[in-house]
DNA sequence: TCCAAAAATTGGATCGATCAAATTTGGAGC
DNA sequence: GCTCCAAATTTGATCGATCCAATTTTTGGA
């Protein structure tokens, strides 16, 4: 067991050439039958694995995937990049791909490492987590030729459509809109929303899930449900604050959709009645203190994620991209759980 | 703007050979100053970045380290691996190391990926996050020859100091010593502890610590001591019916010390008294929350495990490393928190 | 000044795979 | 049986770096 095998040793051992067993495995239809089992058999005996590191010298590609690893952000929420990494890698695998992380402190870092790992021919791709009108780090992308694709839309005028920029992105707004008729329809009035100050992309596109739903129910007029909406920092203790405002509105509030699970977890614990609240992202504190929350459905994102990479970069898109081969939008779904055991202590 | 700058690139614009260059690269101390700092000249002017995967294939080595990503476990403690998946990435990237991510379905599968990565000679170490007495991945790995770290103990008497199996890990003993007895400098005496059933390598650890304190203090006998202990099943739900059994102890609890933090969280919820709760992990839901939790210094198990991967790979120990190079425990601290503004639902 | 030993540098070979072009094979058609 | 063409297979070159052995330059002592 002293080397690992090579080509070479596959050839020979089944009396064909180097090329015919490269060609066994990256183009199988032009060897015959017969042959490509001999192949094959040779291969299985051999257990021979070809090099990974030698294959990419010659075709200049890597099979590999960068991503940052971002610092953990607010804490509650970061769950989510987890869980989207991990359907990544799982997804990834199957397709003979690779994840390789990275790390960087800020905007210009990533950039840097960008270019570190692209030189080093280290990856052929990104995937970006989270980008911005304007965002340095796409342009940069775009400028020097590096496919990826970013998780997120870039949320300005001109750059949602931009065709070299691929994305995919969860209807956020959907998302808000299932929760609010689900409150809607347990009979509740006076939902209210819990949100982020415009301008913020997903936040505002979550809002808008909540006040179109609102303003098509047969409850509270246009200024009453102005009055219904609270939008305040990311943070448990910002959610405490804002469902107490919710609640000293004139005519109080009869059930809260939230912008995070965070926000929801403070409205949880703030809340002096026992009203239903609704987060968003069904991070692991939403499961286990058991309250409902939006989820995002991470494999479907990463799918497209991979759809669009390979896509991109093999020069063929998938058939069934049927409108905008270069955008997907997926759908969350809403996770329904009773209101749990938890409210304010009497301090 | 063609192609990228190879060796031979940068040893013409610096008038010297190809060796010359990878000597300055690889082992400076071979070649004169004065035609180092030409030959580094050259390289900033060009942008020269050597290619990884050439490298690699010449050298047979990858500088990359392979880790699983596991699916997430129960959620809240999930989290931990995160951390230190950053920590590890982050100074992987100073040694000049690249994390790999793979994702497994069960040790087998693992084993499988193991060989695969190293075949592909896509890895040349692996650092595996959670290990157990007779565990078949770590056998595999020492017998295959493989360099790998773990992040945990190996809880078999004899594993433990196995000189091929190298690891780090976090003193939870000492953790839950901390915790209790900042408990018991406010001046409470009697400290429950809520924790896993035996055997549980890091679970047996952690009781150890509160165990011995109690005993060391002048508070609770001996048999009151092992009423103020109760074991069961990971979870916020356990948690919260574990508590309850605890407060029914004739003589009640004053405060408790958790082996996690969902067990914190759990008894958070349904303690019906306001008494202090000290968990484990200092995840983000305890620091949303506000509960005080031992924090695992994760920055350090990086550093520790990088440290032996390095060393055991360039064979030379590091010369801090006094006792026992080839394991190493750290020290968690408590973070101290005030008591939060949560308590139990008035159903 | 000269010579041997040490230091620095050079060109050729190599890692394991794939590409590109050349060669062989097999089968249809006459 | 023979020609010819397409399909199948083989050979030679190459990707970019490092290793190895050989060569040239420098250093230091007599």
């Amino acid at each position: 067991m002293g080397q690992l095998p090579t080509v070479l040793d596959v050839a020979t051992a089944a009396g064909v050439s180097r090329q015919t067993v490269s060609n066994v495995l990256n183009s199988p239809e032009l060897v015959r039958p017969a042959t490509r089992e001999k192949v094959e058999s040779a291969i299985a005996d051999l257990g021979y694995r070809p090099h990974a590191s030698a294959r990419r010298l010659r075709t200049q590609k890597s099979s590999t995937i960068g991503i940052r690893l971002d610092p953990m952000t607010d804490g509650i929420s970061g769950s989510v990049l987890d869980r989207f990494l991990h359907a990544l890698t799982e997804q990834a695998d199957t397709k003979g791909l690779r994840m390789l992380l990275f790390t960087a402190t800020d905007p210009d870092d990533e950039i840097r490492q960008f270019q570190r790992l692209r030189d080093g021919a280290d990856v052929d791709a990104f995937v970006l987590t989270s980008t911005f009108h304007g965002d340095p780090r796409t342009e940069w992308l775009i400028e020097n030729g590096q496919s990826f694709v970013t998780f997120g839309r870039p949320w300005g005028i001109d750059d949602m459509n931009d065709p070299q920029h691929l994305w995919v992105d969860v209807d956020g707004r959907h998302g808000l809109r299932e929760a609010t008729t689900h409150l809607l329809k347990t009979g509740l009035r006076r939902i209210g929303y819990i949100g982020w100050p415009s301008p913020s992309g997903t936040g505002d596109d979550r809002r808008l899930g909540w006040l179109e739903t609102m303003r098509e129910s047969s409850g509270p007029t246009t200024a009453e449900i102005a009055e219904l909406e609270v939008t305040t920092q990311e943070g448990v203790s910002f959610g405490v604050a804002a469902v107490r405002a919710l609640e000293s509105v004139p005519g109080g509030v009869e059930g809260v959709v939230c912008a995070s699970d965070s926000l929801a977890l403070g409205a949880l614990i703030g809340s002096t009645r026992r009203i239903p609240i609704i987060g968003y992202d069904n991070t692991p504190v939403a499961a286990s203190i058991g309250f409902s929350s939006v989820e995002q459905p991470l494999d479907e994102v990463a799918t497209g994620v991979l759809d669009l990479l390979t896509g991109a970069h093999g020069g063929k898109l998938s058939d069934d991209a049927v409108t905008d081969p270069r955008h997907r939008l997926v759908k969350p779904r809403l996770i329904v759980r009773d209101v749990p055991t938890l409210g304010v202590a009497t301090r």
